[in-house]
DNA sequence: GTCTATAGCCTGATAGAC
DNA sequence: GTCTATCAGGCTATAGAC
């Protein structure tokens, strides 16, 4: 069984200064990123809960217990794949965000992104916003972009009541979870019931714009606000 | 369990042939719930993928050979267990918006009772809305009821616009994906955010009327309509 | 319908040689 | 850092006695 080891994050930093050892860990930063986009392949047919040290290494032409000179569990497996997949998420919606203008059109312009990346790496996003793996919990270091990301979209919701594109009531906690509530759903019926689709074609997906003007019906301004 | 107690004491009673075949069935019926009762038990402790042959036997005390004299493949536990799950919705629904006015009164009261169930039965509504066991699709047969609930909301829409509660753009393919978009945010956020909370008290389920009421906000009623 | 026994796989993880 | 060898267990499913 697993012995539900610290899951720690096992990208070691070494202080490494001599030209030699750079390179050495540049190879392993490498593989260890081989490892990673293997395991997701390998979640992709088998599903988030169905990764099998094994079979990655199988697959990779190396033996089983290879693996553990780079993670030391596959608790720990998982663990790499959330922070990478929590990281993507936060750049692809900061980047959006930042090429909009800030406020409701930073909102839209990040949650769409967000979803696009989601259905482009469906099993990381499982992962991310389900519970696929029972005895999984994602560490506090891997978690941590998660936090950051929600903490823009409050940003950016607060921003948009400040600019009077929103009623301040928006931002606030009950506005974030009527958000999310949107966003959730919109993606989680696209990817149960119709996941090959694109973002534009999808039964669910098309709806993004809609469903975030409800949400902006929701926060209606009061007169005499901007 | 308390089923050889049962046993024995209708063993005495039992009068010749016909009464003691509709007897053995009884008995095969109630196994059969048994073993459907362990797996979720089994399910909710090790995740809906991670439900184990062995382990239920283990659980009800028998052998798990046993368990092929009810189900001839773990798929086929699978597929009774869908069909169980779609058929205790599909009820829910009906009773609900039974006791409530036609139209969108019922449509809110059997979208509550629902989600309520799916809260008490969260494995079992995760093998229904998601994917989580791959390989495994449900029968037509297990997935009719499943049909037939869609096919009941999409009747209630309907009912709801005849009787001028809704725009009757509502009771169309778009409205049907948006109102489940909406009912699937709800639901899924509650359940990976705050699995235990009560649909009173959930972060999430607490904003379903609100939610509703944003659903049919998004189909006003034009000028001149009932 | 229950059991024992077992086939034929799989897994995660460790020890230790090179 | 790679390997072989192996531990110690898990699993689904089948065969056949009772």
């Amino acid at each position: 069984m697993m012995k539900d080891d610290e899951a720690a994050i096992t990208a070691g930093l070494a202080p490494a200064r001599p030209a030699g050892l750079d390179r050495r860990r540049r190879r392993r930063e490498e593989t260890i990123n081989e490892i990673l986009g293997t395991a997701v392949q390998v979640m992709t047919e088998e599903g988030v809960a169905g990764l099998s040290l094994s079979e990655v290494a199988r697959r990779m032409g190396i033996q089983p217990p290879s693996l553990y000179k780079y993670f030391p569990s596959k608790v720990a497996l998982y663990d790499a794949l959330f922070l990478r997949g929590a990281q993507e998420t936060l750049d692809a919606f900061s980047a959006a965000a930042a090429e909009a203008e800030p406020g409701w059109n930073a909102l839209v312009a990040g949650t769409e992104a967000v979803i696009r990346l989601g259905l482009d790496h469906q099993v990381v996003a499982e992962l991310l916003n389900w519970r696929p793996v029972p005895g999984f919990e994602p560490s506090p270091q891997a978690f941590a972009p998660s936090v950051e990301f929600v903490h823009k979209i409050a940003q950016q919701l607060e921003i948009a009541a400040a600019r009077g594109e929103l009623d301040p009531a928006a931002a606030s906690e009950e506005g974030l979870a009527l958000l999310s509530v949107l966003i959730a759903g919109v993606f989680s019926q696209q990817l149960a019931n119709e996941p090959h689709a694109t973002f534009q074609q999808g039964r669910y997906t098309r709806l993004t714009s809609r469903v975030l003007e409800l949400f902006r019906s929701a926060y209606p301004l009061k007169e005499g606000e901007q």
